[in-house]
DNA sequence: CATGAATGAGCGTTCATTCAT
DNA sequence: AATGAATGAACGCTCATTCAT
């Protein structure tokens, strides 16, 4: 579909949309470290800098909504698993956690960021939506996870995937790989092993105790993870 | 003690640094949810704002200081008890980790923010030293942590106050309490209780399952603590 | 009457005309203390943007002719009271003076902010046709003036009327009314009672000086009050 | 004195005031239809913006205090003549008038802009300063009126000065000078004569009645007037 | 050593106006 | 005639850092 020059048609404006969060995207990714200010998302996206505010009230708001886009994906397909017959095992979340969160270059530090935007610049009744609509997701992957999980009481399949999130961010937030790239430095971080690990090897086991510990029982790995190490 | 015009002694200099660290903690204690710029510590602590710079290379080492002055304060604890014969429970931990980490109201703020820091504005070798003095600290508390609970293995000790770590910070990110504070729209949060939680609550459980998960077996709470509490 | 989707009549187009002033003012009127963009006045009366575009050159000639307006009103009744037989007071202009200027709340912060648009963003052409339709009007007026008062000389009617704007709209310049409302601050304003006074009462002894002053002579207050007030 | 490279001396300071507020005003000057920007005001100051901003709170105050300083320029020589014993007539006051206010061509577009300002941008505070530093001269000038005139009651000398003061203002708006300039249209204005007149002499006698009118007696111009009109 | 004056890069947002549809 | 999407110029202010004194 050919983007008009000006964006009449709902369609129209979706896309335009999409646009500039792709533009943002892309920005982010050419240089994760910093957050491009608006003047170059709306020039990566080809636009003047105006229309970008036609389009999302505000910069944060605009990071936000790449970053929801993001997490929507990770939700999704996490619970068209959880709605599967198929008895899902801790090696399938953790595929999915791979793939949506930990493979793609942008959702680690595009969440680490937004974290500290919920509460400065984001206009608080933009958080709470943002909120809402997240515990939507939330709920329903955490429903689902109890069904599949039978161990977890009612109310701990959201938990878990709190405690999860939290995890995951965390982690990442103190692994060289948050700092900037490993190769930054090589030899120094050799010298301190301690700092010096594989995030997703790491996060693997952090999160295999932290759910074994919740249900209660080991909880052994079961396949498809072979690739994802590879 | 009196400040000297000038700081010529060694001692002085410490004194020096240790009367803009505590500038810089007062006012970020006064208020949390912003940070002070370097006239305002200078101010604060009864020094000019070129002085500040003479103690402390850049503004954003200032805070990783202080920062680690309080992670210093809980891995002394932490490690003291580690080599206290006394056998610890899994209660201990928590006991220190809400003294020193969730208690003061300042400790889960600055880790937040410090984390942004270390990849950005603060010089690598400068970030590398940081990791250096915490990774010693580490190791000692860790194996400490083997000797306690003897399933773990050897370096899933580190580990585990790696993962500890990273799971009260992530989910003090992702509390209400770290967005402004929990008052901010009582009603919106009561509406989704997903994101409505105590966040000392949920982290004792978080902490607990991602022990006991990593242990492999289930932490009972003992007695002990009052030594810890001595 | 119902706005028709297109004006294609001439009146029509007046119809239209009326409306986007009525809603300026309107808009003026809800908040005197800031100037609404035109998306603002488009939107109140239920027209596009570029819509305004088709009836006035810009912005600012728009506000002129809200204020022309308003103009309008107060000169047809001095006007008409002129050319009425029954001799005329001061206290008649004045009562006109209040009616027109001083009540009505948007006529003096109106007035105010076109003094600074002339010179700058409205067309010399369309100031100049503003001030050639101003003159007639006050040519008129002054003529009546001179009727009533004989002891004017030709042209100090106009005169007169001049400086009296003159100081209508300097008076209230300076006067608390002007910044923002009298409540603002009333004890800063009560200890320093200079400039803290009533503008009308200030405006009527203002005027009643110059008008004394130019006439030669004390005017007393008349009676002549009814037929204006009918 | 030599200006150094950074004002230690509070004389330096001083200096450095006043040199930013030159700089404005030959902005002013050479554009009175506009006001310059902090970086253009302080370019002009060769100084960096930055710099203003430590002299200056904000650009509001700045421009406040160019006005201020024209108008203390005008109350200072305001009040030492009326403390001189010679009998005061208008003409002297007129003298001052013309000197201190037409003349400059920067005090009445100034002083128009101001008003705006007052209400909106500044500070209250700083707003009600100023008005307080106002409110002395005022009254030491006016009360020096009443001694000079002695028909002035007790307070209507400050108020004369005030009617008077909106008159400057208010009169000067509605010139053709106010509007960029005689010469932007001659032929235009010279078709209305009624918007057509000299300021100066229009101020004159607007002036005149005013007084005359307030004070309850013809007051005879004496001299010195003569070059003033020249 | 200490000071604090000077620097100037950096940026989100508004909104009058235009013009493709 | 009407629309409303797109434009892009314009700008005050902060504050970490430097360096002359």
């Amino acid at each position: 579909m050919v983007i008009r020059q000006r964006a009449i048609q709902a369609e129209d404006k979706q896309e335009r949309h999409h646009a500039i969060l792709d533009a943002a995207e892309r920005l982010l990714l050419r240089a994760p470290d910093r957050v491009a200010n608006v003047a170059e998302v709306a020039d990566e996206a080809g636009l003047a800098k105006g229309t970008v505010y036609l389009y999302f009230p505000s910069k944060e708001e605009l990071l936000l909504a790449v970053h929801e886009r993001n997490i929507d994906a990770f939700f999704t397909a996490l619970i068209a698993r959880m709605q599967s017959d198929t008895p899902a095992a801790i090696d399938d979340v953790l595929l999915l956690t791979h793939r949506h969160m930990v493979e793609p270059p942008l959702f680690l530090p595009l969440a680490a960021r937004c974290f500290g935007l919920m509460g400065q610049s984001v206009a608080p009744e933009a958080g709470q939506e943002f909120k809402r609509r997240m515990a939507i997701r939330l709920q329903a992957a955490g429903a689902g996870l109890e069904r599949h999980f039978p161990e977890l009481a009612a109310g701990r399949g959201v938990a878990l995937l709190h405690y999860s999130y939290a995890l995951i961010i965390g982690l990442w937030q103190m692994s060289p790989a948050a700092q900037g790239g490993v190769s930054a430095c090589p030899l120094a971080e050799a010298s301190s092993p301690v700092f010096n690990y594989s995030y997703p090897d790491e996060l693997d086991r952090a999160l295999r105790a932290l759910w074994e510990g919740t249900v209660g029982r080991p909880l052994q790995a079961v396949s498809g993870l072979a690739e994802v190490d590879a």
